[in-house]
DNA sequence: GTTGAAATCTTAGAGAT
DNA sequence: ATCTCTAAGATTTCAAC
């Protein structure tokens, strides 16, 4: 399933990670290559879908998003019913930034984003009358330290 | 801080997240506005760093990093230079996508993406040598059940 | 917020390397 | 097969209303 990318698709990629309001023209000259070739490629990109989307990042807490959560999740319940019931109520609610399952102790966990601890509540309360949950651990983030989509290429 | 955004700047940033490609024209119609306002107020939501970047989201998968960590990090050290270092040191390596300063027990949580467990060891190796660290937890992802960067509007 | 027009960018085809 | 050149068409940008 990987691709075949070349160096230049990847000088490509970079860039859009970058700054994807650039032009073509720009794309090209710092890629070392032209308009067209250019274009191509891009297109061609997203057709494979190594380029799933072209998106904007906000600034949440311009948003009044100010709180952030990474909930740990422990269930007692292994069965693919629950586990289809909990996949939904994840992506139904859109406080819910990302969701994984895990390998080991801890089933999945979640990153949360909402305006407050009492949002934060409302959201638990919420999930828990959705699914049955053993245990949940509730990490609040202090701090952004960093926060990038650009994936290293 | 928070800006003073109103329904129609809410419409914009919900289209921009959902398809920053989409056409000025395309936006205008979806929001029930018209180019020129829509224009100047993404120009002006830029400007007050609402909006932060223009980017694409790629397919890790597609480009050979299969392996996504979260790390629990606990410390001994709480002092200024430990945490500059620590904070250099998280900046610096791009397999983190994502670093976060927790309260409680555990006080950093960390995002990793590489291109497999030995690629992961590697990094981890890499950091406990520029930054001591008493204890760290390392969870392993199985499968990524969600993840946007568009937050709820 | 609207209109409109200039500058710029995207898109695509035909031919060159 | 991929790149260069070219140009029409679409979009962005901005000034005047």
């Amino acid at each position: 399933m990987t691709a075949e990318i070349d160096d230049l698709d990847r000088r490509i990629l970079a860039e859009l990670q970058r700054d994807a309001s650039q032009s073509l023209d720009e794309i090209a000259r710092k890629t070392g290559s032209s308009k067209t070739p250019v274009w191509n490629r891009i297109r061609k990109l997203r057709a494979a879908g190594v380029i799933r989307n072209y998106t904007v990042l906000l600034d949440e807490y311009a948003l009044g998003l100010e709180a952030c959560f990474f909930v740990l999740v422990r269930t007692s319940s292994h069965e693919a019913g629950w586990q289809a019931a909990f996949l939904d109520a994840v992506r139904a609610r859109p406080e819910v930034m990302e969701a994984h399952r895990l390998a080991g102790d801890i089933d999945y966990i979640l990153k949360v984003k909402v305006a407050n601890a009492r949002a934060y509540d409302r959201f638990y309360q919420s999930l828990i009358e959705d699914v049955s949950i053993f245990n949940v651990t509730a990490l609040l983030s202090m701090e952004e330290i960093k926060f990038t989509t650009e994936v290293p290429l």
